[in-house]
DNA sequence: GTAGGGATACACT
DNA sequence: GTGTATCCCTACT
């Protein structure tokens, strides 16, 4: 359908899962810092059982493997975090604290483990099953947090490994939009160790970003300590 | 602030 | 094999 001419810079295409298509292998097989910036403001999709669930990243974080001490890999491969060590574009997927699954995309070559845990998202497609699974949350919470993430989009650990590149699960080669927000940088979230690395990435002021709300407007104003 | 809940990893028999 | 501290969290007070 036509849009109104840009008077200005032309606004990227929107997102439509019957045009855009799973974004490329390569794409992930790059060290997870960069990937973890370049998917801020992409979207993720799930194709389940005729229904069409997708929503726009707008929080996540880079995890490395023997050098990150807060990664599952630090410690080398096991049964739990094999698909860390396996090729890119793939899904981790991992539960924890007895209750939550958490999604990751799996970056650079087999047998390097890197990855960028998906923490937040703006719903845009199925909210009706997202809400469904929600259970009476606003709709600017259904994916706020990794664990509402995952609960939200269905993903377990059924899904653990499942190719990103195939179109089950996928995350879109749509051109990032992200309303002129600015991307910020500062420490993950829920670890103790490694916290001076600011791998997390987050569109800046964005109602689905989790955290403290203060956290997600103006980090660079934590108090000093 | 903390209850909730189960898998995981690792130390130790 | 068993014991147990920990865990990339959420929802509640």
């Amino acid at each position: 359908m036509p849009r109104p001419r840009a008077t200005e810079a032309p606004e990227p295409p929107a997102f439509d899962p019957r045009v855009h298509r799973p974004l490329p292998r390569a794409f992930y097989d790059r060290p997870a810092l960069a990937v973890a910036r370049d998917l801020l403001g992409r979207v993720l999709v799930r194709r389940e059982r005729g229904v069409t669930l997708a929503a726009r990243l707008v929080e996540v974080e880079a995890y490395r493997g023997a050098d990150d001490p807060a990664s599952h890999a630090y410690r080398g491969p096991t049964a739990r975090n094999a698909v860390m060590f396996g090729p890119p574009g793939r899904a981790y997927v991992y539960f924890t604290y007895g209750m939550h699954h958490c999604v990751n995309v799996v970056c650079r070559e087999r047998g390097r483990a890197e990855a960028v845990l998906l923490r937040g998202a703006a719903p845009l497609l199925g909210l009706a099953r997202m809400r469904s699974r929600r259970g009476g949350a606003a709709d600017a919470a259904l994916l706020r947090g990794p664990g509402c993430l995952a609960r939200s989009f269905g993903l377990t650990r059924e899904h653990d490994g499942e190719d990103l590149t195939r179109g089950g699960v996928w995350i879109a080669d749509a051109p990032p939009v992200r309303e002129g927000r600015r991307v910020r940088r500062g420490p993950r979230i829920g670890i103790r160790v490694a916290v001076e690395r600011p791998w997390r990435l987050w569109l800046e002021g964005h109602p689905c970003v989790s955290g403290p709300r203060r956290l997600a407007a103006a980090p660079e104003r934590a108090k000093p300590r």
